[in-house]
DNA sequence: CCTTTAAATGTACTAGCAGTACAAATAGTA
DNA sequence: TACTATTTGTACTGCTAGTACATTTAAAGG
């Protein structure tokens, strides 16, 4: 990515956020980002194409944020999902993104409404698959149903938190009570034995390439955490737990991972002393996920 | 209302419902329903201010019918509330009210977003004042919250439902889901005694004058209500419930009520001949109401 | 039936918008 | 220095909302 073309995308957003996004014209963002027609429209093919292409650089990033906050930690662990909640939503309250997703979702261009839409299942998918981290298999059937609703009265309780002129930092307040309502929601529809929408249906609206990536990325990092639990007490854990760790990062992060070493550390680990039947279970899963 | 004003409003209505806000120009709204450029400035002085006349137009229809589902039920029925949600559900189907509310919430333009912010006002209003119908004075502090979060998974839920394609009549289906998750979600909080937002608020927030008018008409309905379930077999209720229907339709639908026919409807009303005491306190309240 | 008044019309106009085309200027590189 | 790629500025198209106003049509009243 361009230098230039990078500095035109974040003056642009700047202005989005300020103005929205219909209210600024490409003549405003010529002058803010000081440059001209011409190079605009040999960067972006349109307005339209230049909102993707910010929509793109700022949920990476988020995505990213949230995705390290889960890094070594205990999926199940309901503290960690709240951070990340919280780390979204302070990341949309600087960025606008689901204002400026709300503001452009009518306007009449295909691309940009598919892409919208593919946002908003994205977070709904990794919603259920949290879901599941946090309520457990067994639970899954309703999980979907959870998350739609989650997302619903999440970012309503948030529209009003803002709307009341309320603090800031107070958003934790919002998110704990939203989680409280969603622990208690799914306990009342298992309970109930209530489902309105099988997961399935995810699987259907979700270009299989995209759920299957996304899912994998997010698997990735919790076969890694499940693998650490089982080296607790182990003799030679820190050289373990560094070996996985250069696997997730390689494998995450690097854009292009050198196979041969991270095959070289599968067969360290493999080499284990005492080869329980969990970690050599995980340990293949991951194999095949890498 | 001119008639021929009426007209264009409904065909641009069925234009914005077809193509979109943005998407339909103004002179395709022209064209469609036959008129000039001259005389659509001489009804509107905008599009935005026809967007505002359809929502009236439309707005005001819904709630009638909505209101009209209550008369002579009890409030406390959650089945007619279920009913009423499926009406309001059905006619935004028809109307895309909501969808229209979406799309033009962030075009540049105060009034329409005033007029918009109130539109999602009234209706959390109506679902506060319906809760505690339901669930009782009781849990009043609740109650808000709870209206607040009905709506975001309501509309997230059907979201998906029409997303997932499928047919408009189980709409209820979805309704009756979302009911039950209110249910669950009350006795929650109740219990747990977690308040998010105080149902003061939302007097702070709406204008006293809309506030108060739109509770004095549930309210009137409502006592009512109340009123006739005092004259259960009493051996004149066929010419008192005719005296209260009449009080309620000439207070609530009648441009310039005739203040004299109700005063002599009241002092009828009055003379019952065992007065009960809720009776009389029931009375006087609509009394005062009206 | 004719006159007065009101409403509707059509057209030409302004100003702003997104996006295109392209020759000329500038910068980077070998 | 010469070649290449990028950048620039400007002029252009075709669309939009909204304005101005003289002209036509319809309605109402004496």
């Amino acid at each position: 990515m361009n230098d230039r073309k990078q500095h035109v995308i974040n003056k642009a957003h700047q202005l989005f956020i300020e103005k929205g996004f219909q209210a600024t014209s490409i003549q405003d963002i010529l002058e803010y980002s000081g440059i001209s027609k011409g190079t605009f429209y040999n960067y972006f093919s349109s307005k339209n194409e230049l909102l993707i292409a910010i929509f793109h650089s700022v949920y990476k990033k988020m995505e990213k944020e949230r995705n390290e906050l889960l890094i070594g930690q205990d999926p199940g662990d309901i503290e960690i999902f709240i951070k990340q909640i919280v780390l979204q939503l302070r990341s949309n309250r600087t960025n606008k993104l689901v204002n400026l997703f709300e503001e452009v979702i009518f306007i009449p261009d295909e691309e940009l409404k598919e892409f919208i839409k593919r946002g908003h299942l994205k977070m709904l998918q990794w919603l259920y698959q949290r879901f599941i981290d946090i309520f457990g298999e067994s639970k899954k059937p309703y999980l979907f149903d959870c998350a739609i609703m989650f997302k619903g009265f999440l970012f309503e309780n948030l529209k009003h938190h803002t709307f009341a002129r309320r603090p800031h930092e107070s958003i934790t307040e919002v998110v704990r009570y939203s989680v409280a309502r969603l622990v208690s929601m799914v306990n009342d529809v298992s309970e109930k034995g209530e489902q309105l929408f099988p997961p399935e249906l995810l699987e259907q609206w979700f270009p299989e390439s995209a759920a299957h990536k996304h899912v994998s990325h997010e698997e990735i990092v919790r076969t890694v955490s499940l693998l650490k639990e089982e080296l607790v007490n182990h003799e030679d854990q820190a050289k373990f737990k560094a070996l996985l760790d250069f696997i997730q990062s390689e494998t995450l992060h690097a854009k292009e991972p050198r196979r041969f070493l991270v095959e070289s550390a599968f067969l360290s680990l493999k080499a284990i002393h005492p080869p329980s039947l969990k970690w050599t279970q995980n340990l293949q899963k991951l194999e095949e996920l890498v």
